[in-house]
DNA sequence: TCAGCAATTTATGTATACTAATTTAGCCAT
DNA sequence: ATGGCTAAATTAGTATACATAAATTGCTGA
């Protein structure tokens, strides 16, 4: 999987990062123009890059207009919940059935990274690592192919919980990653899918507050995204922003 | 998902069409200003369709050479069994949830006319509705994500087919289809979950003959792949071709 | 003051030109 | 002959130019 050109995975990386992070918020506009002038490269390139994040789910591009950073709807939200359990509970049973016991220690590790960005009160790393943890647990599964998924799926999850969730909810409990290393390492596979299940059920619910249905939650989406919106702050300044309050 | 350009769609589902019936066998070399040429457009597009071709899974494309058809490997062949068990399973639950009669006589029809080709001994047409049926339950579950990630599978599965099966071997036994829908009539999701776990077992044993575990199959990989070589035959010029006996 | 239209500006769609790297073919030496 | 070396031909990487469509602004008239 060798991509053309370093600068385009350099760029694609920054927006996702961007993204996730909010830095970038849902629904700003991203000329190609101005993207290409900030990462010193030729429309061209942009081009390559924004495709990419539209396959991803990141951005929004329509055929003849500018693109945006993604705005999910709620079924979409829906949908990629609804696969990300699937996956991921076949990764816990992949990793369960492959497991040594060098795993547990380097998921030990990344739980404790995460309790200490938790104590320290630094959102964006806890958050950051929540989801290095369900990637690394991906990995261990020793297929490629659900990892990728899995990465696509779990960075459009951060991306749904910035949309929808709480500000400040954070999104994984660390009680609950703890239990699921717990019951890897005592090779009960089925109470680990158990776990996992339960604990994607518990990040939907929080990212998702109250579960309308269908199309009634038209309005509330828009409504829930301008809570983000003055919630959040900008930090440096972005290509343009689409509503402002 | 609106796409920027209906030309590009064109070109990507003529040779995704091409790939899939192996017009264009695995390792076949697509030169960009080849396929440009064919299909009448700049190297600008012809990149656009490789990138998506490529994220698929259909293309291998390296950084500064020629893109070719993909040789998928057994390893990556293993993971898309694999992922596409847990997704297909996901989805043949989602259908028993909300099943509706309707539902039924969509998937008998095309039950039909896969027999009927069948019966004709067409083999292209005879394939082709395999896949449509595994498709068209993948839209039944109602979520679009699962759908796409679906429809990415299947169509990798009939490259690995064209790789590593025996020629002529049909990759869906119309039984299994039959006693799937049976199973979701009654009612019985659990029982309509475990046919099709059962099928797609049975459709990659088809598919990957003996079934060689990780590091030894290196080798078994070319041996196979050049056997498929020399019992095709060339239909219409193909820009190039990379491995002749 | 506001609605609607026109001119302007902005941004995308696509082709093409230029550069740099890779592959191929031919040639020399062993 | 065979192996490798150099030159020529291919082919990808990238920028840029031009055409076209969308968004915006400002103007005019009710």
């Amino acid at each position: 999987m060798a991509r053309p050109s370093p600068r385009i995975e350099v760029a694609h990386e920054a927006l996702r990062q961007a993204i996730i992070e909010q830095a970038l918020k849902p629904g700003t506009k991203l000329p190609e123009d101005v993207i290409g002038e900030q990462f010193a490269m030729s429309r061209t390139l942009v081009r390559a890059v924004l495709a990419k994040l539209e396959a991803e789910g990141l951005v929004d591009a329509n055929p003849k207009r500018t693109a945006t950073v993604a705005q999910p709807t709620l079924a979409e939200a829906r949908d990629v919940f609804e696969v990300r359990r699937a996956l991921e509970a076949e990764a816990v049973r992949l990793v369960a059935k492959r497991w040594q016991p060098s795993f547990a220690d380097e998921l030990d590790s990344l739980l404790r990274q995460e309790d200490e960005a938790r104590a320290r009160q630094d959102e964006r790393v806890s958050i950051h690592l929540a989801g290095e943890f369900h990637l690394r647990l991906a990995q261990l599964s020793g297929n490629a192919l659900l990892e990728r998924y899995l990465r696509e799926l779990i960075t459009r999850c951060s991306l749904i919980l910035a949309v929808f969730g709480r500000p400040h909810s954070s999104d994984c409990a660390i009680e609950e990653h703890s239990a699921l290393i717990a019951a890897l390492r005592k090779g009960d596979a089925d109470g680990a899918v158990a776990i996992m299940h339960s604990h994607l059920g518990a990040v939907e619910r929080r990212a998702l507050l109250g579960g309308d249905d269908e199309k009634p939650a038209a309005l509330g989406d828009v409504l829930s995204r301008y809570a983000a919106a003055v919630t959040a702050r900008q930090t440096t300044k972005p290509p343009r922003t689409a509503n402002q309050p």
